[in-house]
Formats: structure tokens, C-alpha cells, sequence
DNA sequence: AATGAATGAGAGTTCATTCAT
DNA sequence: TATGAATGAACTCTCATTCAT
């Protein structure tokens, strides 16, 4: 274990986050063995526990990797001037978006965080309030300037919203042909009309 | 291992399903050992095996009892003579209320199904599939009579409400406390108003 | 277990030493369960205890049941007032036909008796024992009347022809086609030219 | 697991080839533990299995060890020009003798072997029908020229020999202090008295 | 005379983890 | 930076045995 780091050695550690948020997506945390992860990175078991101190650590690293940045997309979305439709359209792609590009970590994260140990899980649930409480303020937001209708509960909705786009991203990790701008565009479709007025 | 099975028999292998479905919904498959499913149940581990001839097989069984009872309900609803908006609210009622009756094993069909093999995952996956299916016929019925928007997709509609329903559905057996008659009706409304027309 | 036995308790207690000796024979002493014991016999596991204290003491019953008449045989042969040859025919006769007659028993007497505890053995090994001297006896006697070479060693040609027999009587208890009369008579004429003179 | 292997690791596996025969013969498959072969190689249960993917691989390796060489030995006995006498006594030489030098790994073949599983057992039926029907060659070269008497049966009089090595075997594993030139040569003397025309 | 239900000890096997090299 | 070898605890599963009925 290194705390300074040379170049390549991040970059390993990286590519074991990566294989281990594979494995983990495909088997689960307790279905995937180190020895999985180490194949994956073309490395023997062992040598594992150079990146990580142990399996549960890789977990904690995987599912802070799988949400970071699309916590930090959603502040910048949140922060924005836009109006509610365009937030909303913005959270779903950001959100849905993610599944793709960061590998399986995402996935990983909603499955299998309840495994980790409250101390390692208290960065992450910062992180998800922090996500679902600025995604309230959108539709509280809307609610505010008319867009949203005012029978709506803006805490039941961003809930939705998060489970909705979750259980997409299942499908579009299952699925790698599934085309993901359709996926968008049809819950975006579905979410502005369940929540907005009508013209 | 019995064939017919005596009423004792099978009163104990009931609650070894049940003693299952609430080990693997908190633990994961692979998490639970068959020792907290035998604890649980109040005999010893070797005694499990009177009922089960292997782990396996009792995920197998918790799968297809959490998801028997809400797979008929579905045929029952979608062969009915009610518009399509009733249906829509039979299904999202059925479908919440199974994750508090069924104890956790709906959940254990979502989460933990795809560790089975697949031998014993085809009679599942028929189930499942005819669950989808008769919901986006429901759909496509609620389309013909105009209730639902002709820019809906069928496919993706049916997806969405399942989606939706096993995402709330999760929270629903994390949180005891939660109030089920407003979870139904909030979903209900947002997914009426996101798939059919205004007046 | 039943001190006095009525009919159909003796009955079935044959049975069973006839069905452990079956089972122990195909899948030797470790590797056969009391279970595939009971199920040979149509009864269930547990009622098998009503015929044995333990699996051990079916082994031991199996194993005497295996020797007794043989060695009860040798006993009149060895007293008889045939010549030497005929005496060798029929204790190979007796051997082998054994095998055929005696269910398996005697090839789990070969092999499995050492399995059994010292205080089990015994009374076995005195049999054994016993077999083996009047069988070296025999060969004295052969060679007391000149009938059997002077440079044979009578302790090394009893072991031989019992090695021998039981070499065969493997092959016999697996395959059920063999010709035995034709297994007895090669047999016979290789010992008879192997140990006697030749006129 | 090592597909090619250090030195260490092939010393190991050979040192756990040889541990696993000596429990075997002693215990039986099915009555040996796996703990057992382990404590003889002074290393733990689990360290095992860096060597041997199941128990059942280890008898596999067993039973190979045991016959190879013999198998190869005759070979060169039945190819060599040497008469009949000859390559009797060098046939019973050489079976008898890997019974000392081989450890008991040819007991394990003879007693253990069918708990194999037919996929693992076809490469020692291959050997162990070469040794039969190259000893069998022997008898019929034997007949040709004269040798061999012409009433003599060639593939029961391979299996005659083979079968009472195999009991001396027995009998020479079990006891240590047994003279191994001294059964060779009665057994030699027997089977060639037994075989053979008389001048 | 027989059985259903349970048990407890132990089996084989896996696996996260360690550490000398 | 990486690995080969080993470990020990845990796991799933089997099985001889018991006993109330």
C-alpha cells in the first residue's frame, strides 16, 4: 500500500476498481471472490491487496466511484437556471447516463451498499441525501413557480424519480444494445407529464 | 424429503420458505447462510435439509412464492371489464401490497433470482414474462379505447410501472413504518397522469 | 431389537444382512449409507435400527454371514477321506460357488473387514484362522503322501489358493455372466498342476 | 493451482500423491479424510486443495502413480526376446515389487479405483487392459512355442497372475516384514509348475 | 413393527487474507 | 510491484443415530 502513489500505481488501483465493480454488478458482493477481480485485471489473487487493504474496502471504493459524479452533476443541475422540465430532463439523462459510461459501479452501489459497514457507509449516505434533497428542491422549484402541480409531494416524487431511473439502469447494464436515448426521452416523457400541469 | 407430506411437513417447510425469504431479502443469497434460515425457523442447521435439498433450492421456492400469488392476481385484473385506469390502480395496489404480505420474497425474486440456474429459473421466468405481458396488453387495451396516449410505448409502459412498483416496493420492506395506501395512491397518480390523455 | 423373534422378525433381519451385504459390497462399508440399506430392504431408515444396533454390527453380521458356511465346508472336507486333488477341486468349488450363492457377503468380508473394531473381529479371525490351517493341512497331507511336491510350502500354498479365489470371486460378484463352472475348472487345473507331482 | 509448477509445488504435489495413497489404502477413500492426507504432509486441511481440486482428483492422481510404471515394466518385459519362464518371473518381479517401492499407491488402484467417476476412470482402463492383454501376448507366444501348455486359457491365465499378485500384494502392503524375494519366487514357481509342459 | 422428524458431528470445499520472497 | 504458498474460519451438505408416536 502506498500513500504517495506513482502514476502507474493509481492507475492500477483504478482498473481494480473497475474490475471489481464488474464482478460485483455481475455476482454480487458476497457471489464475487478477490480471486475474480484479480483475474479480471490480468493479476494473481495476492497482489490484490496491494490496491485494496481488503474486499470490503474495494466495495466502499466502487460505490463512491459509481455515484460521485453524477452527485456532482446533480448540483450543478440543481444550481441552474433553468425551468423544471429541462432540470428534470437533465437528471433523468445525467442519471440513466451514468449506467453506461461508469462501468457497473452504479449498479453496484444501489445493490450492494447495504453490505458495508455502517462507518464506510456514512460518506455514501451523505452523498445520496445530498443527491435526493437537491433533486426535492427541483420539484419544489416547480411546485413554487406553477410548472409542477401543487397535488404533488415533492419528497415522494424525487423517490420516484431515483427508483425509476434505477430500475432502468438494471436493464440498461443487463442489456448493452439497449438504446439508452430512448430510454430518456420515453421516461422523461412519462415523468413531465405525471407531475406537470397541463396547458 | 417427503413426496405427498403430512401436515406437519408441510406447515414446517411453509415456514422454511418464509424463514428463507426474510434471510435472503436481508443478506442476499449469498450472504445468508443456511444456518440464520434454520435459526430463524428454531431447528438446527442440519435439520433444513428435511425440507430443502439444498440452498438453492429454497431460493428457488421463496422466487416462486413471492411471485405465484401476484402473477394470478394480474390474470385476474387484466381479464377484467374495468377501464383502463382502474386496471392500472388494481395492478400498483396488487403488486405494493404483495411486498408486506408475501413477507420479503418478492423482493428475493428481484434481487436474487439471477444466481439460480437456469434450469430452475425457466418456470420463473414464464411467470414473469406473463406478468409483463398481460400489463402491456392492459396497456395496449387503455391505448385502443383512447384512455391512453398514442404516443405511449407499450413495452416501455409495462416496464416502467413494474420498475417503479419493485423500486418502492424495496423501500416498503426496508421501512415497517411506511403508509402503503399513500404509496399506492402517489404512484397511481403519477403514472395516470404521465400515460393518459387530459380531458 | 427383540430378544426371542418372532418369525417375521428373523425374517427381516435376514433381509437386512442380505440387503448390507448387497450395498457394502457395491459401495463398500464407508461409502454405503444406512439409508440405501433400508431402501434395498423397503423399509425406511430409521426402521432399520430395529434390526441393528448400529451399522457397524450390520457390517459384523454381514461378514459372518459372509464366512460361516464356507468355513463350515472346509471343515468337512479338510475331515474327509478324498485324495488330495479332490479335496482341492472342492474347496475351490466351495469358495467360489460362495460368491454366487451367498449374495455378495463374502467379497465384503474381504474387503471391508478391517473396518470393523478389534472386539468385532475376532470372532471372525478365529474362522478365518481356522480355514486357512485346515486348508494348510490339507497340503500337508499331500505332501505327507506324495502327492504334493516336497518343495512346496504349505502355509504359502494355502494363502495362494484362498488369494486366488478371492481374486476370482471379485470378478464373479461383477459379473454375473461369468461361467463359474468354467472359472472353477481352470482354476483347479492350475493349482493341481502347480502343486503336484507329475506322474 | 500451477499449470506448470515451480519446483516446490510439484515436490508438494508428488509428497500429497504419496500422503493421499497411504490414506487411502489404510482408510479407504470413502474412510479417509481429507484431513487425514493433509496432517501426513504436516500442512492443513484446507492447504490441500492448492494441489488437489477435489479428493476424488487426488485418488485419480493415486491410481495413475500406482500403475504407471508397472504398466510401462511390462512393456518392456512383453517386448523383450527373452522365453516364457522368463518373462513370467519378470512379470511377477515387477508387480510384486511396486507394492514396496510404489508406497500402497497400487492397493489404492486395486480396491479404490471404481469410485471414480467413469470420465476419470477411462485413462486407467486403457492401462490397465494394456497390461492385461500384454500379458496375455506373453501366454500366447508361451503356447506357440511350445511352452505353454495347449489346454492353458491365455486370458484367464493373465488374470490368474495378475489376480494373485494382487493378493500377495495385499498381503505384502499389510505387512512389512514379509520377504518379497521369497513369495516371488514361490508364486513364480507355482504359476510356471502350474503353466508349463513338463520335459 | 415401523416411521417421521430431528439432531449433531463431521465431511469436503471455498475463500479472504497474510507474508516471505 | 507482484506472487506462490499457506492458512483458518466459514460454509454447504451428509449421515448415523435417536425417539416419540
Amino acid at each position: 500500500m502506498q500513500e504517495a502513489g506513482t502514476k502507474k500505481y493509481s492507475q492500477q488501483r483504478q482498473a481494480a476498481v473497475r474490475a471489481a465493480a464488474a464482478v460485483f454488478a455481475e455476482k454480487g458482493f458476497h457471489g464475487a471472490g478477490t480471486k475474480d477481480i484479480a483475474e479480471r485485471m490480468g493479476i494473481k489473487q495476492g497482489s490484490l491487496y496491494y490496491y485494496f487493504k481488503s474486499k470490503e474496502e474495494a466495495l466502499g471504493e466502487v460505490c463512491l466511484y459509481g455515484i460521485q459524479e453524477y452527485v456532482e452533476h446533480m448540483a450543478t443541475i440543481a444550481d441552474g437556471e433553468q425551468p423544471f422540465e429541462a432540470k428534470l430532463v437533465a437528471t433523468v439523462t445525467s442519471h440513466l447516463s451514468s449506467y453506461r459510461e461508469r462501468n457497473e459501479a452504479l449498479k453496484v452501489y444501489n445493490d450492494e451498499r447495504l453490505y458495508l459497514p455502517k462507518a464506510r457507509r456514512s460518506r455514501l449516505k451523505e452523498l445520496g441525501s445530498d443527491y435526493r434533497q437537491r433533486l426535492e428542491g427541483i420539484f419544489e422549484e416547480g411546485k413554487a413557480n406553477g410548472a409542477v402541480r401543487q397535488s404533488v409531494d415533492c419528497h415522494f416524487a424525487a423517490q420516484a424519480v431515483i427508483g425509476m431511473c434505477n430500475a432502468w439502469g438494471d436493464l440498461i447494464v443487463r442489456d448493452p444494445d439497449l438504446d439508452l436515448f430512448m430510454v430518456i426521452q420515453k421516461c422523461t416523457d412519462l415523468l413531465i407529464n405525471g407531475f406537470t400541469k397541463k396547458p
